[in-house]
DNA sequence: ACCTGAACACCGTTCAAGT
DNA sequence: ACCTGAACACCGTTCAAGT
């Protein structure tokens, strides 16, 4: 028994130039396959179930990719793609103050389907070479973001990178600690970034002032 | 053909009481399934595997352990109990300074084995409700200890708690990052643990000094 | 160019039967 | 009490054959 009910052809004897119509190209089958992803987690992304959902069968699946491991780099490559949009975004509405776009990617981590695709791919990273490429990549992006806004707040190089490392690894670290601990109120969001963006005070020139 | 030769019977026409003689508690399971665990990674945690290392059928297996996942489950309490008895003997030498502590236990995290089992737990945890659980008593005691030595430093109740979950969080953060981004000399973990160990000059009362 | 359908391998799981 | 051996289900993978 089919636990999800046909999701294939609409059903009805439709009479549309055959019911064979529906192809899908490689990259529905990427966005399928994230879609699955976020809604329902890294245990959803079977091929059986992406060829059950998508209405063809698993041999279709071989023509578009290798095997899997090619599946999890395209995902892996097209949600790297929309975070480093997004990023660029928010650091393209540049000119707000620095603290403010630390604030800004701290919340969009925290988001629920952020987290879940981050969970994945960083599991699948450990297994396959190209999804570690594209995470890294991304990785990167982002911890240069934050390096350069912590720069502009007037820190050294060496403490840039370190409260940069800090920060972006601790978002990491949420990402996959979940419940196991407290989750950070709004307010400790608030007192981590005053600890990241702040020293001893002299050393600031703009004063970041009440957020949220 | 099998891939790594048989380990099972010692071989030879062995007249030491029967060949049936060799069998495994369910410990002698568990302790395997770690040491495997640990020195190949997730992915030689296969039933199958252990099997052929032990040189028994999978039957056997399922007299020990109901399914693989409470052979995880095993597994976790059974890291979880090293980990807590390790930073036990830490913080049991406990007159080390605090800061000292929150050194050694920095220091025990960026091991490789320790990497390599707290990221298999925290896959797993997603997967298992008893996983989760046992990883979860393990982060609220780590998570405890350093909060300990942060509040002997002086630090007020909320920045004891931020601090410390920044500390944790970007541990377990750095476990699941692996090579993304450049890693931590030590150096920058000396930094690191000035920024979350100091304050402002004034809330000190006892000073860290020259560490390693 | 894109897909079906049947086959196979691998691995987790069950269970009746052995000692 | 502990294990074998054979069966089964599920899923990834291959490939000859269809349109």
């Amino acid at each position: 028994m089919s636990p999800r009910a046909g999701t294939g052809h609409p059903a009805g004897k439709s009479r549309e130039r055959k019911p064979l119509t529906t192809r899908w190209s490689r990259d529905d089958w990427t966005a399928k396959a994230l879609e699955l992803l976020m809604a329902e987690g890294v245990s959803a992304v079977k091929i059986t179930r992406l060829c059950a959902d998508l209405g063809v069968t698993k041999g279709s699946f071989y023509w578009h990719f290798a095997d899997l491991d090619e599946l999890m780099e395209a995902i892996a490559t097209r949600w790297c793609a929309i975070t480093k949009e997004a990023l660029q975004a928010m650091a393209g509405l540049d000119r707000l103050p620095p603290v403010e776009r630390l604030y800004r990617m701290t919340e969009r981590l925290l988001e629920d389907r952020t987290l879940a695709v981050e969970r994945a791919l960083r599991d699948w990273a450990r297994a396959d070479e190209r999804v570690a490429d594209a995470v890294t990549e991304s990785d990167r992006y982002v911890f240069g973001v934050v390096q350069q806004a912590l720069l502009e707040l007037g820190f050294s190089a060496g403490q840039a990178r370190m409260r940069a490392g800090t920060l972006v690894y601790a978002g990491i670290g949420y990402a996959h600690g979940q419940r196991s601990l407290p989750k950070p109120t709004k307010n400790e969001v608030s007192l981590l970034l005053d600890m990241i963006a702040n020293t001893a005070a002299e050393r600031l020139d703009q004063q970041p002032q009440g957020h949220l």
